[in-house]
DNA sequence: CTAGGGTTAG
């Protein structure tokens, strides 16, 4: 162990090299000259052949360059110096540690702090901390709790201050992440002095399980106190401030923000742009966001998932178009914003594309990225493409069979969807509620009633997960679109929770399907009380009195629709063509090639009556004239939509049509006919469910 | 030691 600082021998002087300038001693050789791995392997070399790598000083500056200073370097290199160590010494370990916890492999972490703790050598209140986090990383709280107990065994724990603050507020931050908040608090409450990081730990501790609240909190205490605070405080204030909606609280730390000249960090701004944009004022983030002198990766995916969380999906795929102009590469993060916007637009080629710069920049499947993408082919209609992906996922969770089933249930293959749950179940990840909600859409859809029933009985017996209000509202829909329209009722009567206005109105769809006029006078009633404004309500109990030949009602309703201002929802159909999204609304005078389209539209209706279709007035505006009636029909958003579609793309592709409304009787009727007429599948996505049309008929065998 | 961005549900 001996070995003696040397000075930098004549060779490495002389040889061609990176390093212009050179330092007499290897500490400042290694750690500040040492930029790149060239760098690197040269020095290495060296410090075997004169064997200065055994003199720890030079070990630890070496494992630090490899290890933390030079990024992006993969761990291999440290780990094949780490091995040519004879006696690593803790420090070395620590490195190690540290590395392998920033390089977000905590698991190798602490599989080396067992080995460092096998080979006895001693942990020191450096180590503490790395492991720690490395435990809080992976929620590991049973190896946290042994660490717990080294660190009192090493006297570390002692309530004082200095370097042993270090070691308590990584363990605090530990039993935080790990939803051992109490554990937690009761340390923090535990100690004599506590530095601003110890508050820190307790935020970031709290932050990543999620208790938004306490964060609030706490800052309060802080201000109350007058306990100084610091900008990493700020940003942790500032994520629970967006999650809780506290723009007030937001809007102060932004104040103070400017007041105190702190906009040059742009960790703090970013936070401020996500808060703005998760509290709804978008547009606020937005002009911060613009205001930033240097924006990095995460700024641009804050404002980016910013406009996706507020449902502006285009101005997110339009933003994303833009931080492509820069140098500023998208990450898998990036990719995920990017995705749940193309799924919600179905903008199918885009997230296609998406998928393709996913694969050619060879970014790592994630979990996260790999549900997105499978979300993204699901909700566009492609399920070969989904289970192709989720195949090829290396590693999944609750988020990805959750999303298969539920996508599966909605493209109507509810009888898949159940086989895939039960394997789910068999692989042993345990289904949450929204796991059965996806379950319970796969027996609605598939109109398997009593498989339904006992799905929902033993979420609770086997499960132990009470059901919520979806879950309630799965259930009403299974019995509702079964005709079991009173038992439904009866239902909804016997839930020991408050039903809402969506279980309502899920009866109120069935009453329409099965033409039960009662029934469907009481849940208007009921989803009126709950939310008045809601135009499609009224419409649903109007087309069912229409449908029994009940035109006054009808009329009637409609009527007191106008009265109370309720505007009706216009009917949008979106087709991306060249990844461009083209958006039709019902009797449409906005799109560029309109008399294009109406001409389309036309050509396309007379195809069809020659080919047995007939219009279907139901549920067309009342106070029209038959002819306007028939016309009117013909110019529903999906009509149009369809028509550019057969106009624009070659013979035989599919068309994809994304509505904002459910589709209505005579274009599902209409859409049969053009799919055999024109030889097309076209696959239709409403809001609730999928519909593929092919040689005249529709996947949801006419029952949605 | 402590800091910012992400996926499911009607």
């Amino acid at each position: 162990m001996d070995v003696p600082l040397p000075l930098v021998p004549a060779k490495i002087l002389t040889a061609p090299t990176t390093i212009t300038q050179f330092p007499d001693y290897p500490k400042t050789l290694i750690l500040e000259q040492c930029k790149t791995i060239k760098d690197l392997n040269q020095i290495h070399a060296h410090l075997i052949k004169t064997r200065l790598i055994h003199n720890p000083r030079v070990a630890e500056n070496l494992l630090e360059s490899a290890a933390i200073l030079i990024p992006n370097l993969p761990m291999d290199y440290p780990i094949s110096i780490f091995e040519k160590l004879e006696e690593p010494n803790s420090a070395c370990y620590n490195l190690m540690i540290r590395a392998f916890t920033l390089k977000q492999s905590p698991n190798e972490a602490i599989l080396l702090f067992n080995e460092m703790c096998g080979r006895s050598v001693r942990p020191d209140e450096f180590t503490f901390p790395c492991i720690l986090k490395a435990c809080s990383r992976l929620h590991a709280l049973m190896e946290g709790e042994q660490i717990h107990a080294l660190i009192m065994k090493y006297g570390l724990g002692s309530k004082g201050f200095g370097s042993n603050g270090f070691v308590l507020n990584a363990l605090i931050g530990m039993y935080a992440s790990c939803g051992e908040v109490e554990v937690a608090r009761h340390l923090f409450d535990g100690m004599s002095e506590r530095s601003v990081g110890t508050w820190n730990s307790i935020f970031s501790g709290y932050i990543r399980s999620g208790c938004w609240e306490e964060v609030v909190g706490f800052f309060r205490e802080m201000l109350e106190m007058e306990v100084g605070f610091d900008e990493v405080t700020l940003v942790c204030v500032l994520t629970a401030c967006g999650r809780l909606n506290e723009i007030e609280l937001g809007e102060w730390i932004h104040e103070y923000v400017v007041a105190k000249g702190l906009k040059g960090n742009p960790t703090l701004v970013t936070s401020l742009v996500g808060m703005y944009a998760k509290c709804g004022r978008v547009d606020t983030a937005r002009r911060l966001f613009d205001e930033m002198p240097r924006r990095d990766v995460v700024a641009w995916t804050t404002m980016i998932s910013g406009y996706s969380q507020a449902n502006r999906h285009r101005e997110a795929l339009e933003l994303f178009h833009e931080m492509q102009k820069t140098n500023i590469v998208p990450n898998e993060v990036t990719m995920v914003s990017i995705l749940s916007s193309c799924a919600v637009l179905g903008a199918l080629e885009t997230g296609k594309w998406v998928h393709s710069y996913v694969m050619k920049k060879r970014m790592k499947l994630t979990v996260t990225l790999g549900t997105s993408l499978m979300d993204l082919y699901l909700k566009c209609g492609s399920v070969g493409n989904a289970i192709e992906v989720f195949r090829k996922m290396p590693s999944k969770n609750v988020f990805s069979w959750t999303v298969l089933i539920q996508g599966l249930a909605n493209n109507g293959q509810g009888k898949r969807a159940i086989q895939f749950f039960n394997s789910m179940v068999e692989k042993k990840i345990t289904p949450n509620n929204v796991t059965f909600t996806g379950v319970l859409c796969a027996c609605s859809h598939a109109g398997l009633v009593d498989e339904g029933r006992g799905f929902f009985v033993s979420m609770t017996r086997e499960f132990g997960i009470e059901p919520e209000i979806e879950q309630y509202g799965c259930m009403v829909d299974i019995l509702g679109r079964a005709g079991l329209i009173e038992e439904a009722y009866q239902f909804i009567n016997n839930m020991p929770i408050q039903p809402n206005a969506v279980i309502w109105r899920t009866l109120l769809a069935s009453c329409r399907v099965h033409k039960k006029v009662e029934i469907a006078e009481e849940s208007l009633k009921n989803v009126v009380k709950l939310e008045p404004m809601h135009s499609g309500d009224y419409i649903l109990l109007s087309d069912i009195y229409a449908s029994v030949g009940r035109l006054e009602d009808a009329l009637r309703l409609r009527n007191q629709m106008k009265e109370r201002v309720i505007k009706e929802t216009p009917g949008c159909s979106v087709i991306e063509m060249n990844g461009i999204i083209h958006e039709f609304f019902s009797e449409d005078n906005i799109h560029p090639d309109l008399v294009e389209v109406y001409n389309a539209t036309e050509n396309m209706m007379e195809k069809i009556k020659l080919a047995g279709y007939v219009p279907n007035t139901t549920g067309a505006r009342l106070d029209a004239e038959e002819d306007d009636k028939e016309s009117s029909m013909s110019h529903h958003s999906e009509k149009l939509a369809i028509a550019f579609g057969l106009i624009r793309t070659s013979p035989g592709t599919t068309i994809r049509i994304t509505k904002n409304l459910r589709v209505c009787m005579d274009c599902h009727n209409a859409t049969k006919i053009i799919s055999n007429v024109f030889n097309r599948e076209i696959v239709v996505r409403d809001r609730n469910r999928f519909h593929h049309f092919k040689d005249g008929s529709c996947s949801c065998n006419d029952y949605w």
